[in-house]
DNA sequence: TCTATCTAGTTCAACTTTCAAGAAAAGGTC
DNA sequence: GACCTTTTCTTGAAAGTTGAACTAGATAGA
């Protein structure tokens, strides 16, 4: 047993609120950018972009729903709403699975290809623009040393940890 | 006049595609992570909890929606719906703004500070054990910088760039 | 003043996300 | 096989967000 509940708040420095608070304000601005972004130039929100991305680059340009999930850490709810809009637009269709009669497979259309590679570019245009360019060759690396322990500590391997994927 | 949309696109290289994947990963488990701890333990998403906070901490613990709206990076269409949710529960009170007959002022409850101060432990305690537990000092005062001139970028000083609240 | 423009905030409809519930197949155990 | 549990995915309703349209008041110029 802890005794968080009851022992003395572990109050943020003022220095960790001013982390925090940066932390808060960039990730809010960069979700809108990239979001509006993508609306604008593909038609979609950058959840759904990032989906059809995935199955660009999985085997045979699809994948099974829970493990498209898993990869982009969002709940099997939201996929399957997510995945019923993509198919909508014809860019992506769903594939029932051989091997388990349960399972669907996501799969990337040509049309959803040629609008991957049209918006592609524009996109990591944006991503540069907004986040590589600004920073030097030490902080990008740092940066991704930061992000990766972060992720990890959310979902530690071998646990029951409440992952999105999994509800 | 750029040449972007003509010129060849400049790729991610390998490092920085980890990078941005890793961002991306952490970024939505951190934010799904802390809306369901707030929604768990205060019966609000983030977002709303955000704005609680900012009103606790401004003179009068009251603030102009603008204002408001400026500080947490939202839309004002968003802050009008979150305040009339915050409204209903009894957190927050509307106010005319005595200078401007457009303006409004949001105004923290008692009962809105009393919810704050019980659930703000609980959520303190949660932000160190998602992020500064697990990282360096140097790691935080990385952070820091990085989301400082990430959030600086995206809204400059003294230019029309597309920032939410002034939709 | 009169008028045009801008700013502050809200509203509606469309869209996205969450949560709880449920159908169907798979996997164990007896 | 029969039974129970788990896994996979979907559904529908409620909650939250977006973008465009709108009201009302402020501002600036002729």
């Amino acid at each position: 047993m802890t005794t968080a509940s009851t022992s003395a708040p572990r109050w943020l420095t003022d220095e960790e609120q001013r982390v925090w608070r940066a932390y808060l304000h960039a990730t809010t601005l960069l979700e809108d950018h990239f979001d509006r972004q993508l609306q604008r130039d593909a038609g979609m929100p950058h959840t759904y972009y990032g989906l059809l991305v995935q199955l660009s680059q999985a085997p045979r340009r699809r994948m099974r729903m829970t493990e498209l999930a898993r990869n982009a850490k969002i709940t099997r709810s939201r996929l399957s709403h997510a995945i019923a809009r993509l198919e909508k637009n014809g860019w992506v269709r769903r594939e029932d699975c051989p091997s388990d009669k349960r399972g669907q497979n996501a799969v990337l259309t040509d049309d959803g290809l040629d609008m991957l590679r049209r918006s592609a570019p524009g996109h990591v245009e944006a991503v540069r623009q907004a986040m590589f360019d600004r920073l030097t060759d030490e902080q990008v690396k740092s940066l991704g040393e930061i992000m990766r322990t972060l992720a990890t500590g959310l979902e530690p391997e071998g646990t029951d940890a409440d992952l999105p994927w999994l509800r």
